[in-house]
Formats: structure tokens, sequence, C-alpha cells
RNA sequence: GGGAGCUUAGCUCAGCUGGUUCAGAGCAUCUGCCUUACAAGCAGAGGGUCACUGGUUCGAACCCAGUAGUUCCCACCA
């Protein structure tokens, strides 16, 4: 027998376990007979380093994975990180801009060489944080969105969908992210509301043919105090520079008038035509619209319409444009203050009110985005879609909790086109080759390019292709993960894909669900016709106390290092898991990761005691058969319980209830029934049934444990005995539910019952523990009730157990099961006290019989509900009056 | 502007098709215990008008309608 310390330390345990593991390859799967259960990672950022959210993530797909490998299934966690071009880029760009380099500087090549020095480096961070928290992936198998394979499928695809009419090139209306410099999808902006203000701003209206002299202040002065003008509200006033026309509603009574006239757009002093457009709301503003095609999407479509000039005064970095022709090279939002100004010095501005309206923000870099006119590449969504919706509605991916169901619906339903191209360098290059005429074609390589070209042309010799200078979204590979990490795409009947896809569970955040679930399930039916993966458990997202999401911006994300550090990794995890069903946000608090740790020390402790005990030639008590009896009913029937959670993936109900069967039921009530009394400064021996009847108990218990709590379980479980080299508890068999004895339950509950109540009584009368009680049962002796007495003796402290015909007098009573028990207190009794609780008693049954007699009379209730619940009231009834009949004898009595 | 969800104890959440003493769990709180496995512990106790209002029903936390608060998603109203 070693000595072992009180307080479990982590500490050491964990690093020893987690090589261990490696060393003998348990996290590895290659393909078998075996049923596959896999899970592919969520990639993490590649620059990214561990946060809350990855924690609550990772350690729920680990439970997964590795409750899934005792199930004697072969489990494979795929892991690996994304590339995430505009986060990754933006990086690198501040990085350099640290070491005085600006990225305009450098080539393309130069900036990309910089670009995977820096991923060499602090690329592999997050992957080895994650085993500290002890996920047992198959790190053989890490991926990297960016790696030659993985990117020479993205190409492929781009091609075969370009092949496909599935994707196209056009000017379109993106938005701009004018810090990235790139475009931006729609799903990456982010929409918050704003105060701003609303100028309305007045255009002057001239006939067709009007000469007027703008320049010439008194006849503009004149116009504005005849009121040849007309009042247009904007929050933009920037955008003035590029109005190409005044649009008003066509059946709008006011500006009937102005048909056929012209607006001078105002410090510009363009004149443009006043068009007409049922796009207009008559009765928001002044029901007059000024129309800049380049910086608004309306706009734009109303620019379409009508043929209007399209002016784009703002240049990709958000600053006014030559075109613009004013306050050129100044930033948008100072030009937005200075026009107003300006404006208002003029005379043009009528009044300005608050408003609030809101904003497009880029999700990467917080800058407004500016909708902006640009070619950019586009994924038709319409047709390419539609099994990814059907196959969710009709249950064949699941989404865990369902509730999400209805907002992927609404989104695949109304999904847009996606903009794939970024104007980013980090990223898989769009495989278009251009001529010099602006001619392209699609191709892997600038020689098929050529090729291409050559068929098309036959004369065509032009040794000068260039490579569209973009590159993709990231999401163009990521939907691609669970594909491509089995090679399935440059080798789509390879073992391993045929294997392992479609994977089992998706575990991540809603955030994404229709950046890269929705995505991926597109992807999955587009090239294997097949789902991704069977079920999707979406987690919910980590918050602090006060309910705000963690960011680094905040400062209000702990360390998950230095938590794992401070409460060991199993504590850390039981604390996450702790309080987070699917789909629900997770208010986060160090609290739970000591109750976590309190957790390990339980069992540890737990441990402690067994490994105490010494062994000697003993016959087993009636006591300690009674408690074996009992706890492998109980075993069995949480062991089921438990299974059942899991296959509902109601993984924090599943760690609470093991938490409960291990705290309480085998440390409060079983082990204080079995472990042996302490005499003369010893522990008396133990017989060895018992004792390996507890060890058995013990390894079940660890082994529900494991999936939770690796380290500690894997360390007591080597505790325990001397094991193989290959004889882990990590891939030890998920322990089986027996038969249990409904029976066996219902006895000890009701014996539990009648503990709880002596122990009250000695508590609420500030008995000390250390004094024995006799104890009275008001029954005939019989050899099944007496067979718990030595049990209650033990766990009540009592010192003897007797059956009496009468009641006792100046005793403490109480009733269980319609037995009464009667604890002798000479002296301690206060008669009064006694007379007032019975009286409450006697009321509270009283009224619980009066409404079950009111059910029970009520003609409509018997003749209208089911017969057992009418069996059952009529038990409640008989149950109340016994009950009330003994109350008040023993009222009497007093 | 449209849509979806949520509201149960101080906190975080269970509560399956309306019916068992159904109002629950964990944590926190309070009381008493340093009892040789564990004070990171043991034993016990107190906490709730199930958001509000009405309806359906013999019976409602649960079904229906409305109200309030709250969260999220979608959307091009200057």
């Amino acid at each position: 027998m070693t000595e072992l310390p009180k307080i479990y330390d982590p500490s050491t345990v964990e690093d020893k376990w987690y090589s261990y593991w490696l060393k003998q390859k348990f996290f590895k799967s290659v393909p078998d007979d075996r049923e596959p259960y896999t899970i592919v990672i969520p990639p993490p950022n590649v620059t990214g380093v561990l946060h809350m959210g990855h924690m609550l993530n990772n350690t729920i797909q680990d439970v997964l994975i590795r409750r899934a490998r005792m199930l004697g299934k072969n489990a494979c966690w795929v892991p690996g990180t994304d590339h995430a071009s505009i986060a990754t880029e933006a990086k690198v760009v501040s990085m350099l801009k640290e070491r005085g380099i600006s990225k305009s500087d450098l080539s393309r090549e130069e900036f990309l060489k910089y670009a995977w020095e820096w991923k060499e480096k602090y690329g592999g961070i997050i992957l080895d944080q994650l085993k500290k928290l002890g996920a047992s992936c198959d790190w053989d198998r890490t991926r990297f969105t960016m790696e030659d394979d993985l990117s020479e499928a993205v190409i492929d695809v781009f091609i075969d969908l370009y092949n496909k009419g599935y994707i196209y090139r056009g000017v379109r209306m993106v938005n701009w992210d004018p810090q990235g410099m790139t475009a931006v999808s729609d799903e990456e902006v982010i929409h918050k509301e704003v105060n701003s203000k609303l100028y309305f701003v007045r255009y002057i209206i001239i006939d067709e043919n009007e000469k007027i002299d703008l320049n010439d202040k008194d006849a503009v002065n004149q116009k504005l105090e005849t009121g040849d003008y007309i009042t247009i509200a904007t929050v933009r006033p920037e955008t003035i520079l590029g109005d190409t026309a005044v649009c008003v509603h066509p059946d709008d009574e006011r500006y009937k008038k102005l048909r056929g006239k012209k607006a001078v757009i105002p410090f510009v002093n363009r004149i443009v035509p006043v068009i007409f457009d049922e796009y207009i709301t008559m009765e928001f503003g002044t029901g007059a619209l000024k129309v800049t095609p380049a910086h608004d999407i309306n706009d734009y479509n109303l620019g379409v319409k009508h043929g209007l000039e399209v002016i784009d005064t703002i240049t990709p970095d958000g600053k006014m444009s030559e075109a613009a022709k004013f306050y050129v090279g100044e930033d948008r939002f100072t030009v937005r203050k200075k026009i107003a100004k300006d404006l208002e010095e003029a005379g043009y501005i009528l009044k300005v009110e608050d408003y609030k309206n809101k904003v497009g923000y880029s999700e990467r870099t917080d800058a407004v985005i500016e909708p902006k006119l640009s070619l950019q590449w586009f994924l038709k969504m319409d047709t390419i879609s539609k099994p990814a919706l059907e196959n969710v509605l009709n249950g064949n991916i699941k989404l865990i909790p369902d509730k999400f169901l209805n907002t992927y619906k609404h989104w695949m339903e109304n999904v847009h086109d996606w903009c794939i191209s970024r104007q980013l360098w980090w990223g898989q290059r769009i495989p278009a080759w251009y001529d010099e005429k602006g001619n392209y074609i699609v191709a892997k390589t600038k020689e098929e390019a050529f090729e291409k070209f050559k068929i098309q042309n036959s004369a065509f010799d032009s040794q000068n292709l260039k490579q569209d200078e973009d590159v993709l979204d990231t999401w163009a590979s990521s939907w691609l993960w669970p594909i491509s990490v089995f090679d399935g795409f440059k080798n789509p009947n390879n073992k391993d894909i045929n294997y392992y896809y479609p994977t089992n569970d998706l575990i991540t955040a809603p955030e994404i669900l229709f950046f890269w679930v929705a995505r991926m399930i597109i992807a999955g039916y587009e090239y294997r016709n097949e789902k991704p993966f069977k079920n999707v458990y979406l987690t919910g997202i980590v918050r602090d106390k006060l309910g705000r999401k963690m960011s680094k911006s905040l400062g209000n994300s702990p360390d998950p290092l230095v938590l794992i550090s401070k409460f060991g990794a199993d504590g850390v995890r039981v604390g996450m898991l702790l309080c987070s069903p699917a789909g629900n946000d997770l208010p986060f608090d160090e609290s739970l990761c000591e109750q976590g740790r309190n957790f390990s020390n339980k069992i540890w402790n737990a441990f402690r005691l067994i490994n105490s005990w010494t062994t000697g030639d003993i016959d087993t008590s009636e006591k300690n058969q009674i408690a074996i009896d009992w706890f492998s009913s109980k075993l069995s029937a949480e062991i089921s319980n438990i299974n059942d959670l899991y296959s509902k993936y109601r993984i924090s109900d599943a760690l609470m209830a093991t938490y409960k069967l291990v705290w309480d039921d085998f440390c409060s009530w079983y082990l204080e029934i079995v472990k042996p009394d302490f005499i003369d400064g010893k522990s008396l021996p133990i017989d060895s049934y018992t004792c390996n009847s507890t060890i058995e108990f013990l390894e079940d218990i660890l082994k529900l444990v494991h999936p939770f709590m690796p380290f500690i379980s894997e360390e007591i479980w080597h505790l325990i005995n001397e094991r193989e080299e290959k004889e882990c508890i990590i891939i030890s068999e998920w322990p089986e539910s027996i038969e249990h004895d409904e029976k066996i339950l219902d006895r000890f509950a009701q014996l539990q019952e009648t503990i709880v109540s002596i122990r009250a009584i000695r508590n609420g009368k500030n008995i000390s523990p250390k004094e024995t009680l006799e104890l009275f049962i008001r029954i005939e002796e019989n050899p099944e009730s007496k067979s718990f007495d030595p049990l209650m003796k033990k766990l009540c402290n009592l010192s003897s157990v007797n059956y009496t015909n009468d009641k006792i007098e100046n005793a403490a009573s109480f009733i269980s099961n319609n037995i009464e028990f009667f604890i002798p207190l000479s002296g301690r009794i206060d008669v009064n006290a006694e007379k007032e609780k019975l009286k409450k008693e006697i009321d509270y049954n009283k009224g619980f019989l009066k409404s079950v007699m009111a059910k029970l009379l009520n003609e409509k209730f018997v003749s209208n509900a089911k017969p057992e619940i009418i069996l059952n009231e009529e038990k409640k009834k008989n149950d109340a009056q016994a009950k009330i009949k003994v109350l008040e004898e023993q009222l009497s009595s007093l």
C-alpha cells in the first residue's frame, strides 16, 4: 500500500498519460472491420490561440470520441488548421509593419514568404494547446487548408464549378472592407445600429433647357428662395459627390411637376435628371432620393434600370477619388463632416436630424463596410444548395438542438450568390488567366490556359498570360474539409474516404452555421452525393458572468492554459461541460472549474479509502451484501440512463448523472456502508468479497468518468492494479448495463428516506454526531426489515434498533412509508413544538386529501380520466387517510 | 421591417404525449460538525404566484390567444 497525498495533483499526471497514450498510438485510426466513428475538427485559425470557445468545442468532441472508442468503434478525430486568409494576412501585415515593412513595398512572392514563415512559427501553437486539454486527435492526420493537396482540391473544385456554369465573374456591388482592402461576403458583414445624422439637403430644380450660371451665388440663392428645389434626406452627404440622379415616386402628387425637369447636385453643380421609380417610399424622409449608383446597392439597381452614369468617388482604402473632384485623397468620414459644413455655409442644408440606422461592419477588421462596385467571382447558389436544404429538413442530417432548423431553412431558402474572390495574397489564387485584352480562361496552369486560348483562336500566341490577382475566400477551402482531409478529391475512391465518410458528428458554433456548415453540406452532396456528417451539434457561445461575449478586446476571456494549470485539465473540462446544454449560451465562471477540480479530488479520495483497505478472512456481512446488491443495481440503472442521455446528445446531463452516481450513490451511500470500522486507532480488515466488488464498481465508475476526465481516470486505473502495457482505461470497454432489480432500488430508496429522517431529527435537536441514539420501529419484527438494522445503526450512529407494538413516550417521531419511528429523547422533547409540527403535517395532508377527493367526486374526472390515473388517485386517497390517522393518534397521545 | 426562440429557486438549467406529493437538479446560502478517504469535506435545512392576462379542459409549468421583457437570425428604406 502506497502513501497517497490527500489532495490530487493533476500537474504531473496529465503530461505523463498524454505522452503514454501517444506512445501507444491509442489515438491513431486506420480503416478496419470495426464500425467507424469520425469527427473532423472545425479547423481553428492557424494564427489563433486557444480561447474558451475552443475549449468547450473540443472538450465535447473529445468526450464523444473517447466514449465511441470505449464502445469499440474505430474512433477517428481528424485535427487541423485553417489558413484564414483575411485574418492571417492582416496579422502578417501588422507584423511586417512593426518591422518597418509595408505590404505595398513587397512583391506577392516576397509577401507570401513572410506569411509562410509566420505560419511555420505560430501555426502549431493552437494544436499543442489542444493536447494540454487532453484532445485525443489522430495527430498523424493533421491537415492544413493551404497545404498542397488541399489547395489543389480547392482549385480543381473551382474549375469544375466554373465548367458546370456555377461560377461566374461579374460587376457587382460588393461589401468592401476599406481596411482589409478586400471584398467580403454578405455573411461577413455585421450590421450594427448607430446614431447618425440625417441631413436634409436642397437640390435646385431647373427646366430641361434652362441656362443658369451655377457659379452665380445670387442666381442660386434666388432659386432657393423661390422654392425651386427639392429637399432630400441623406445620412451620407459625402456621396453627394457621386450623385447622378434624383428619384421620386411616380404617384407622388408633390413631385408631379418635376417631370421633365433637371436637378442640380449641390456643391458639385452637376446637372442630373429627375427620374421616377416605384422603388421610392413616399412616406420616408421627404419622399425623394439622391441616386449614387457607385456607392449604394439600391442606387446601383436604379442606375442600371434608368441608364444612369456611375461615378465612383471612393478609393479602395476609403478616401475620395479623383473622380470625386473635391476633397480628393481625404478620408470619407472626414469628408462627411466637411461637406456637411460647406453645404451648410452655402445654404443648402435645411435641417439636420438625429437618426438611428444600421451600418455594416467588417467581421474581421471592424471597419465600416463600403458598398462598392467591383469585378468579382461569384458562385451561383440557387440550384447547388437545394440538396443541402432538403436533407436537413427531412432529418437526413440532424441539427442539435433542432431549434436551429428554422433559421437554417430561412437562410437556405433565401440564399444569395456567394462572392468567392478576395483581394488578398494569402490563400488559393484564382485559376483564371488573362490575355492582354482582358479575355480570360479558367485553367489549372498557365500552359493549359494557353492551350485553351488556342482552341478558341488558333492564331493566339500571347506569351503574357497573367493570372488573376485575387485569392479565394477561406470558406472556399474549408467547405471541402470533411472530404479533403481524407483526400477525397485527389483520390475519390480511396480507402479512407470510403471508410470514414460521411463522418458522424460535427461540433461547432451556431455563428458559422451558414458560413461553414451549410456550405460543407452543399459540397458534400455536390462531390460525394452524400452528406458530410450525420449530426451537427451546435454549442453555445461562451460568455462572461455579465453575459458579454468573451473577446480579446474586452479582456474578459480567461487563458485556458492558466485555468488548466490551476484546476487541472479534467477540472476545466468538467467546468466547461457542467452548464452547457447544446445551443445554449454558457455563462462561464471560474467557480465551475473549481467544482470540476473538487470532483477530481472526491474521486481521488474515494480511491484512497479503498486503497487503504486490508482484507482479512472474514465472512461478508449481510449489511455489505445489501450494499453490494443495491449498488450493483443502481450502477446498472445509471449506465442505461447515461447511455440514453448520450444518445440524445445531452452531454451536460450525462455528466451530471455521472457526477451524482459517483458522489452521492457511490461515496455517500455505498462506501459509507461498507467501509470498515475504526477501532483502537486501526481500521479493521474488510472481507475480500466486498473489497473485490468495490474495486469492480470503482473500475466501472472510472470508465464512466473517463470521457469527461481522461487523466485522473487513467491514473487511478493504473494505481488500482499493475497493468499490462496496453491495458489502459482509454481503450477499455464501456460498462454494460445488465438487468437490474427495481425492487432492490425501491427498498433501498425507502431505507434512505428513513435514514435521512433520523439524521434530520439529530440535526434538528442539535445532538452531536458522536452521541448514539435508540430507534424504535412500530411494526412486527420481520426478517426483511431486520436486515437493514445494522445498516441504519452504522449510518445514523444508533445503539439499538427495536421493534414495538406501542407508542414510545418522550420520543421524537416520524412516519416513513406509513411506518412509525420513534427516537426516545427524554427531556429534550418540547411537547408544544411537537404538537405544532404534527398539526401542520395533519393540515397539509388533509388539504392534500381534499384535493384528491375533489377529483374523485368529480363525475367528469371519473368519466374522462384514464383508468390508471383514477387508480392512482384512489391510492393517494388511501395513503393520505392512513397517514392522517396515525398523525392524529400521535397528536392525541401527546 | 420580417422571422424564430426564450422567460421555472439567488445563479445555471431539467421538466418527454396535459394527470404519481410535480414544482425538480447542481451550484450558491444557512445551521451543526476538523467523525483518520476527502473542510476542495460530512450531515441537515431554508429558497419558486413556473413573466403577465385571459381562454380551452374534470385537470395547465406544459395546449391556444394577447401583453411585456429578452436573445438570435434575416433584410437594400435614403
